[in-house]
DNA sequence: AGAGTAGGGTGTACGCCGTACACGTGTCAA
DNA sequence: TTGACACGTGTACGGCGTACACCCTACTCT
C-alpha cells in the first residue's frame, strides 16, 4: 500500500532510469559528486535499491558510458573515408563536451561495452572500406587513441585567468624559470585579445592534431606501408 | 623518552621521505591502495602525522609526479629537433613503464608541479631551437598531448588472453558483432605466434604514433605553416 | 637557569563512501 | 492457497580523508 503511494510519485526503477538519472546528476553536479548514496536520493529511493538494476558502481558508470556512446551520431555512408571518420569523431567530441565527466570515465573502464564496441567498430570499417590494409588500420587506431572519443589530454586544464595585470605579473614571473612556455603563454594571451576565451581554443587544437594524424595515415596507405616495412618519411 | 626509542628504529619524517615511500607503496601495491591510512602505516607512524608534510593526498599526489619527473633522463643538447624531442620522450616513456600508477595520476592532475614544468619547458625549447615558430611549437605541444608523458590512452588495456582454443571461440562470437574489429584481433593474434607478448607491442604503437606527429611537425615547419594560414596537406 | 615558542608525532572523532546481508511486500503461476 | 520471484528497505561494517585538540621535545631568548 505504502508502496503504491510511493509508486503513484515515482516510477518504478529499472536499469535505463537509473542509468539516466546518473549521467544527469554527473552532468549537473560533477563526477566526483556522482555516489550511490546521491543517486539513490535523486531518485527518492534508498541506496541498496540501486544494486538491484546494477551490479556495482563500476558496472554503473559502464552503463553510463553505453549512454552517452548512444548520442553520438551514426556514421555517414558513400563518403571518403577522411570525411567520415573526422564527422564521426567530431561528433563524439560534441556529445563528451555535453557531458565533461566522459572523458574521465572512459579512461577509467577496463573493458569496452558493447556500445563502445559498436562505436570503434564503425570507425575500423571505414578505414577498411577506404583501402585501408587491416595492419595500417590497426596502427592508426592506437595513434588516434583516445582522440578517437573527441577528446585529447589536456595538460594544463585551463586555469582560470585572474585579471590581466595579475596575469601580466605572473607571466613575467613564470618567464624567469620557464622561458619557453612563457612565449607560448604571452602569445596565447595576446590572441585572446581578438579572440574571446580564457585560453587556447580547444576545437582549433584537437581539430589540428585530428588532421595532422589523418594526413600522416593518408600519406602511409598511399605509400603502401606495412609494419615490416617502414618507410614513415 | 619514548619518542627517542622510536627514533632508532626509524628516521624522522620528511617531506621526501614521505613522497619517496608514497612512490614505493603505489609501485608495490598500487595505486588504489595508496591511502594515507596504508602510507603511514608504512612509515611506522599514526595518519595523521603525514599532514604535517603534505597539506592532503591531492598534493601528495602532486608531490609524487615531481619524484617521479625527476627521473626522466637530462634534455640532449647539440642534436637536431626531432631526436631530441623523441629521445626525452622515449626517457619518460620509460620512467612510466617503470611507475605503471603514474600515468592516471598525471592525468588526474589539475595543475602543473615545477618539475613538470621544467620538463615542458625543455621539450618547448626543443622546437623553438629547431627552428618552429611560437605559433607552431605552440599547437604541436597540445598534439602531443599525454604522448608527452609516454603514453597514450589504450582503449582496450590488454585483456588476459586466456587459453588459446577458447580465444578463437571468443574471436568467432566476436566476429559476428564487430567484424571490423575481429580482423584486427585475428591479426594481432596471429602476430602473437611469432612475437612473444600477449596483445599488441605497446612500444611498437607508441612510436609508431610518435614518428607520425613528429613527421607531420617537421612538413609543416618546412612549409611554413602558421595557423592563419592552414595548409595542412 | 627558566620561560616561551615552534615543530612534529598522537588520539579521537566526524562524515563520507561502497556494499554485504537479512528482511519485507507485492505480483503472478500453479 | 501456496509458493516463487522481483524488487524496495534497513541495518551494519569496514574503509576513506582529515579537522581539531593534545602532547612532547628541542631550541631560543632573557
Amino acid at each position: 500500500m505504502a508502496q503504491q503511494v510511493d509508486d503513484a510519485r515515482r516510477p518504478p526503477l529499472s536499469r535505463d532510469r537509473v542509468l539516466r538519472a546518473a549521467v544527469a546528476l554527473a552532468d549537473d553536479a560533477g563526477i566526483d559528486s556522482l555516489s550511490m548514496r546521491k543517486l539513490a536520493q535523486e531518485l527518492d529511493v534508498v541506496p541498496m535499491a540501486l544494486y538491484k538494476h546494477v551490479a556495482n558502481k563500476e558496472q554503473l558508470l559502464d552503463g553510463m558510458v553505453d549512454v552517452i556512446a548512444g548520442e553520438i551520431d551514426p556514421p555517414a555512408h558513400d563518403i571518403e573515408w577522411k570525411s567520415a571518420v573526422r564527422q564521426r569523431i567530431l561528433s563524439a567530441r560534441r556529445v563528451l563536451l555535453r557531458h565533461p565527466w566522459a572523458s574521465r570515465v572512459i579512461e577509467s573502464r577496463t573493458s569496452p561495452t558493447p556500445a563502445v564496441l559498436d562505436y570503434m567498430n564503425s570507425i575500423v570499417g571505414m578505414f577498411r572500406t577506404g583501402g585501408f590494409s587491416v595492419d595500417l588500420t590497426h596502427h592508426a587506431m592506437h595513434a588516434l587513441g583516445s582522440r578517437i572519443w573527441g577528446f585529447s589530454q589536456e595538460l594544463f586544464p585551463a586555469s582560470p585567468s585572474p585579471d590581466p595585470e595579475m596575469q601580466a605579473a605572473m607571466l613575467h614571473q613564470l618567464a624567469a624559470r620557464y622561458p619557453y612556455i612563457a612565449e607560448i603563454a604571452a602569445a596565447v594571451a595576446h590572441d585572446e585579445e581578438s579572440v574571446v576565451g580564457s585560453g587556447c581554443d580547444d576545437q582549433f587544437e584537437f581539430e589540428f592534431a585530428l588532421e595532422l594524424l589523418l594526413d600522416g595515415f593518408e600519406r602511409l596507405r598511399q605509400h603502401g606501408w606495412t609494419s615490416t616495412n617502414q618507410s614513415c618519411a
